[in-house]
DNA sequence: CTTAAAATCTGTATCGATACAGGTATTTTA
DNA sequence: TAAAATACCTGTATCGATACAGATTTTAAG
């Protein structure tokens, strides 16, 4: 009949110490309006000394709820820098919440629903953080077909409505053409992610408009965001080698692609600051800023991004409307990595 | 009395849908020995047919197991390059198996204990993977009190038999110093962690060891494994801008402490693989690789490592006996990163 | 044909919480 | 003073699974 058997205490000890029924311990430590303020006190000071948590999994089988948000991120080979990052900014806003962050792996080959579908069918989370944003992107579809609640590190372009937190990728690419076009480039290329890829397609779009208005012409390369460093480089380096018209600017999405491209100018020989210049969107922490070459930078912080992401998640769940749950955020810093010079349009 | 209101199916949609109890169901689906042939095959064919799922929290509700292994990650302000990889080997181990991942945050100045305490308290996961350990751990004490499975990514020198993955520092800091000395230098420097930490212990060791056999002196560095970039930048450039006595190599022990060295090394307007050399551990896939400098590289595969760590937990956790469960490596790949030349000894 | 043994199957309690529908006192109203 | 209203508390069912202790059927033994 012993209620504490060397385990952790459940409502249960509480009832049996304080005399009261589990139902009155329950309700009294979540205030419930129908129980006497001197019980409330007296159950919580116990539940307090005797160190009490409520156990997430009673409450959960009673009551659906998972305290649990699931990140779906893409592992493939290629892990890039800014995971950490951006991993960091969640746990950062989840912080002081009662939720705990569980990763979803799924790779390239993979289905990507298969991933997100098992959330949904295994009841795992209570909201879902997704990135790499396809223009089209099933997911999207699927969880708002089932009502689960979500928020995106960048937006879709397919009429649903929903919670996200990107970057002005299009405003960047435009401004980082029109800075490179500035300094006397007169040929650009672009390593954006694929169009398949919201912020690819919003690249390409920023580019086009920036190049279109000041007449300048692109050079493409082959390689994309997301391939690899010596795929970028390999690319880049013949790109270079070329009698005729080859670029003498590059705008870079992130600091792989950039690091690529400078590995592969200067394996053709040429210098970057003075044969090419390069603008890039990336973290200001960016190892490159070490390392000598002037790259221009326009900043993108992934902690922030994070943190915004699922803060914005939680609200969602919290029954906030989506629509104030949208945010479309631009560099705070701007400027020449190496130098520390910062530029204004 | 519907068994199925549109929700997912459970036991007891199956044992409504066969006619047979809701335990035969069970028993059925584990192959126990007390059921016919024939009805597990027919119990299986059905929960094949509508996708049964058995449901996680009931699952854990009645017998403990949580299905989680937990990740105690340190989140500061700088979140080094390593750590993505190493999350991404852990993905791998578990992606076939039936555990979650789930982080367990805690920052530099808060109590590392809290967060393990808490996964305990509340029951949080079946095992935990723990890094950056202390040469004296307090977590690694507690754990093995409670009794809760646990790897760790470095080992614990207190006397605590437990599973753990870890790298060789102490020969890979004697090594990387030997190479120096035959490489003509004569007084170096170290980037550590601090002997808190029992890899910063490792190389130290190894270290004083080989500076001993050598007869070769050191240039003590003020900063450490773990300051920013910017802090080891400072503190190596004024060592090398003294008069007398500063160093003509370096053992650095990560990526970030190795671009440190170099910005700190290239501003008191020295030549790295000239006036300076530099062994490094890092990952061969390290940016570093495509920047042009001359570092000597051993390679530490922080995926391999990942994948490591959670493959033995999960050993550990199904009851196999620690000591099959401690892996140490060295590296494979061994050489010049930038001519990719190999080196041998 | 009876009985013991083996093979199969099933109901009930339980894990820790909450929802819901009552159940006692106590106080208010008429 | 009786009836109604209020304040406060509690038992039972439930979420989805498994452990345990039977219960039933089938097969084997005598």
């Amino acid at each position: 009949m012993a209620v504490n058997k060397n385990k952790r205490p459940t409502l249960k000890t509480i009832a049996y110490m304080t005399g009261l029924g589990v139902t009155t311990v329950s309700k009294a430590l979540k205030d419930a309006s129908d129980i006497k303020g001197s019980t409330k006190e007296r159950v919580k000071l116990i539940a307090e000394q005797i160190g009490y948590q409520p156990d997430r999994t009673g409450l959960r089988l009673r009551t659906g709820k998972t305290n649990v948000i699931s990140l779906a991120l893409r592992t493939d080979e290629e892990v890039n820098s800014m995971t950490s990052q951006f991993i960091a900014g969640i746990l950062q806003a989840l912080q002081h919440t009662q939720y705990t962050l569980v990763l979803s792996p799924y790779v390239r080959d993979s289905d990507p629903m298969e991933s997100v579908r098992h959330i949904v069918e295994s009841r795992g989370a209570d909201g879902i953080i997704l990135s790499q944003i396809e223009s089209s992107d099933k997911r999207l579809a699927y969880l708002d077909e089932a009502g689960m609640p979500f928020a995106t590190h960048g937006r879709s372009y397919m009429g649903i409505n929903h919670a996200f937190f990107d970057f002005d990728c299009e405003r960047f690419a435009s401004d980082a053409t029109r800075l490179l076009v500035d300094k006397g480039c007169r040929r650009l290329g672009l390593l954006a992610a694929p169009v398949t890829f919201s912020y690819g397609q919003c690249m390409r779009n920023g580019f086009d408009i920036a190049l279109q208005e000041t007449g300048i012409e692109e050079s493409r390369v082959s390689a994309r965001l997301g391939d690899s460093i010596e795929v970028v480089a390999d690319s880049v380096s013949r790109l270079m080698k070329q009698k005729h018209n080859s670029p003498d600017g590059f705008v870079c999405g992130d600091v792989e692609a950039t690091v690529g491209v400078i590995a592969g100018v200067e394996s053709a020989g040429l210098v970057v600051g003075e044969d090419v210049r390069i603008v890039a969107k990336q973290p200001s922490t960016s190892l490159l800023k070490w390392l000598g070459r002037p790259v221009y930078c326009i900043e993108d912080d992934l902690k922030a991004a994070g943190l915004g992401v699922a803060t914005s998640l939680i609200n969602v769940i919290d029954g906030a409307p989506v629509e104030d749950n949208q945010t479309i955020v631009y560099a705070e810093t701007w400027g020449n990595l190496v130098t520390g010079t910062p530029i204004q349009t």
